[in-house]
RNA sequence: GGCUAAGUAGCUCAGUCGGUUAGAGCACAGCACUCAUAAUGCUGGGGUCGUAAGUUCGAAUCUCACCUUAGCCA
């Protein structure tokens, strides 16, 4: 078969931070898929860059006193460090801030605006006066105007989880200068996203996105405004490319960012004389693939390819969308120490264990992926060092001693041996479409029908016997073999593993193909231990390690507490408090309100009447547990007319809401009916 | 709030077109083995398939409601 040309990007990770794990998921899964293709003969590139800019890293280079240049210098640094010691293999690692992407996102954004995809327009926009620039909606903080949470950013509630406008938010100030930002008017340069509307339609169901994003996409179309225009420009001062033929307007970071694939490639291009055409121009045979995170599949499969095609490029053959990282099961968080820098993953713990772990644990679709510290250390000592290796160590001991490091001239088992060349094309098939967890599973297999058969052959009782030692050594040397087949299949996955392999084998690379012949006669060398056990203090002092790291969020040391937050209200006299009128009252009947998110209707007997009582406890309470329930009631509350009917009163409930609900339980005894004073 | 997904054994995950008794690895228990890094092999226990209803001769699978989690959007 005809090797294929293949280009392959991973997202450009943001020059303001370190890389972490949850970062690494997406690049061990690039870097498996283009070690794959490789390894199979294919032609492939894989670049990637630094997303270098924007304004939070103005800002940042700004408080840290330096020139955004020496910046984004040191992050990239510090990036290539960390992709490099999970051995991801990058052919170009580049730059946004780079010659080549300033010439693609000029051209690109001329071709759009020359063809009339691009649209002045004036907008009203935050603005700080003192610092003297527009605000990013993540620049300006208030008091959420749902929940009055304070502090919060102005795109969404962290406290309540609701979205708004920064205009939206209570006492807004600028993050910036602390001052209250004015409105003020501002020309911006708006990309026609619905000129693109047929095509993109035609792109989102050519199989070029996973399914399950092209129906998020499709949304889009539907929506009342159709596609919306996007906002490609931002204001001087911003750190980026100076849109062509204007004085004080910049490319936004998004704009420039995926453009940086283009970029990476050039450069790469430039120093090898590779045909950047071949790759780029609609119609060729090459092939182009992305690989992304689920959230900016809204970037890479809509403006995108609509960008490209505009400027008369080709579009990607896929965009391959993964899901998110979580560790042990939850978010990752500063605060309980599982936000892992990659670096102190490093310091502490072997790449190869967590390029497997995530390979053990990927597939096609867009499912987040969890960490399990526990599970991480069980699998990886069981699957490698237990299954994989001991192969290897259990066989090569005879070799080594008995046999003067020789190999078999043939295989006791040669059909046994087949089986393991004729897996190839179905792990094969199993990696290009990205189902690595169903290809480390049939790998394990392998691994254990190759103990079984060493521990029915028996080796080390054939040994004793002198008669029966050219057996031994056929045993050995079909187990060796097995072995070699596993660790070519595992190749794409544990880079470092398969060399120290290639060094014990002493018979050059491993490449796919060579798996489907045994090494017969050869000359090894004496086996070391190819990989080490996780344990668990070094899981432990890894995570240590990060929190030093990691400097405790701001937010942390900050007194809270029922009288903090809700302190008591000014003193009334009893006659205040003798107006309401509070009874014990049964809950007769509890059900869901429909289309009411927070609701559940209670009815309510008061010995002798009955109430109907809407409570917004419905996140905290499951109405059948509530029915047959003693509780207090306001039974004096004027009735209230709601959108699903009037609500006669109010049970009394405490706890800041969600599922931090109580509701009131009158001591046993009580009876309906009855006042509580 | 809307949408797109996900929820299966203690843990991590398979489960195709609706079809026999729902599978694997790890963990656990027992046995065997002592070549191998406390490795390996065999046997076994462990499930209301998120909850509740519906369609069907038959539901993990299809439909609806609800709960939980993630992402996107307002």
């Amino acid at each position: 078969m005809k090797p294929r040309k293949i280009l392959i990007t991973s997202a450009l990770p943001y020059a303001n931070g370190p890389i972490h794990i949850g970062h690494m998921v997406e690049y061990i899964q690039t870097d498996i898929w283009a070690r794959f293709q490789r390894l199979r003969g294919n032609e492939c590139y894989y670049v990637c860059a630094d997303d270098t800019h924007g304004t939070p890293i103005m800002l940042r280079a700004q408080q840290e006193g330096i020139a955004p240049e020496q910046l984004i210098a040191r992050v990239a640094q510090e990036h290539q460090r960390d992709f490099s010691g999970f051995r991801v293999a990058f052919d170009n690692y580049y730059s946004t801030h780079s010659d080549e992407n300033r010439y693609f996102a000029e051209f690109i954004y001329k071709a759009a605006r020359d063809n009339g995809h691009i649209e002045k327009r004036t907008i009203r926009q935050a603005y700080d006066e003192q610092a003297k620039m527009f605000l990013p909606d993540r620049f300006i903080k208030g008091e959420c105007p749902r929940c009055g949470a304070p502090d919060q950013y102005g795109d969404n509630c962290e406290a309540c989880g609701a979205t708004y406008s920064p205009t939206d938010l209570k006492n807004a100030v600028s993050a910036i200068s602390g001052t209250k930002p004015v409105e003020k008017e501002t020309e911006h340069y708006f990309f026609k996203l619905g000129h693109f509307e047929t095509f993109l339609r035609e792109f989102l169901s050519s199989g070029s996105v996973q399914k399950e994003i092209a129906n998020k996409q499709m949304e889009w179309f539907e929506s009342d405004q159709g596609l919306s225009d996007w906002d490609v420009s931002r204001d001087a001062p911003y750190w980026g490319f100076k849109i062509p033929d204007t004085d004080d307007k910049y490319f936004y970071v998004w704009l420039d960012a995926p453009i940086g694939y283009l970029a990476s490639f050039k450069n790469l291009c430039n120093r090898t004389g590779l045909d950047f055409d071949a790759f780029w121009k609609p119609g060729s045979d090459t092939e182009v693939y992305h690989f992304i995170g689920k959230d900016i599949a809204y970037f890479h499969t809509l403006f995108w390819p609509a960008l490209l095609h505009g400027a008369g490029f080709r579009t990607p053959t896929a965009v391959n969308c993964h899901g998110f990282l979580t560790v042990n099961g939850a978010k990752m968080s500063k605060s309980r120490g599982t936000f892992i820098q990659a670096e102190s993953y490093l310091k502490h713990l072997n790449p190869e264990w967590l390029r497997y772990y995530f390979a053990s644990k990927l597939s096609n679709g867009v499912d987040d992926l969890d960490l399990n510290l526990e599970d991480f250390i069980a699998r990886v000592n069981s699957d490698l060092v237990g299954k994989v290796v001991n192969i290897a160590s259990r066989c090569a001991g005879f070799i080594n001693k008995r046999f003067d490091n020789k190999l078999a001239a043939q295989l006791p088992d040669a059909a046994l041996y087949q089986e393991f060349a004729d897996a190839s094309e179905r792990i094969a098939e199993l990696y290009e479409s990205r189902r690595y967890s169903q290809a480390m599973r049939e790998i394990m297999a392998l691994a254990d029908k190759a103990n079984q058969y060493v521990d029915e052959q028996k080796p080390w009782v054939l040994a004793k016997d002198p008669e029966r030692l050219a057996e031994v050594q056929g045993v050995c040397t079909q187990g060796i073999n097995m072995f070699r087949a596993i660790v070519t299949y595992l190749k794409p996955v544990l880079p470092q593993l398969a060399l120290d392999a290639e060094g014990f084998l002493n018979a050059g690379e491993l490449t796919w193909d060579s798996a489907a012949a045994p090494l017969l006669n050869q000359d090894i060398t004496t086996f070391k231990a190819l990989m080490t056990r996780v344990e668990a203090p070094m899981v432990e002092a890894m995570l240590e390690d990060n929190r030093q790291a990691m400097p405790a969020p701001a937010e942390a040391p900050k007194a809270t507490g029922p009288l903090v937050d809700d302190p008591i209200s000014p003193t009334i006299e009893y006659d205040d408090f003798a107006k309401i009128d509070l009874r014990v009252a049964t809950i007769i009947k509890a059900e869901h309100v429909k289309g009411a998110d927070k609701l559940v209707q209670l009815t309510l007997d008061l010995g002798g009447e009955t109430r109907n009582v809407f409570a917004g406890i419905k996140s905290a309470y499951e109405p059948s547990d509530l029915e047959g329930r003693l509780t207090v009631m306001v039974a004096n509350l004027a009735p209230r007319k709601m959108r699903f009917g009037v609500s006669e009163g109010m049970v009394l409930a405490a706890g800041p809401g969600g599922k931090d609900l109580f509701i009131l339980t009158p001591d046993s005894g009580a009876q309906a009916g009855m006042r509580v004073k």
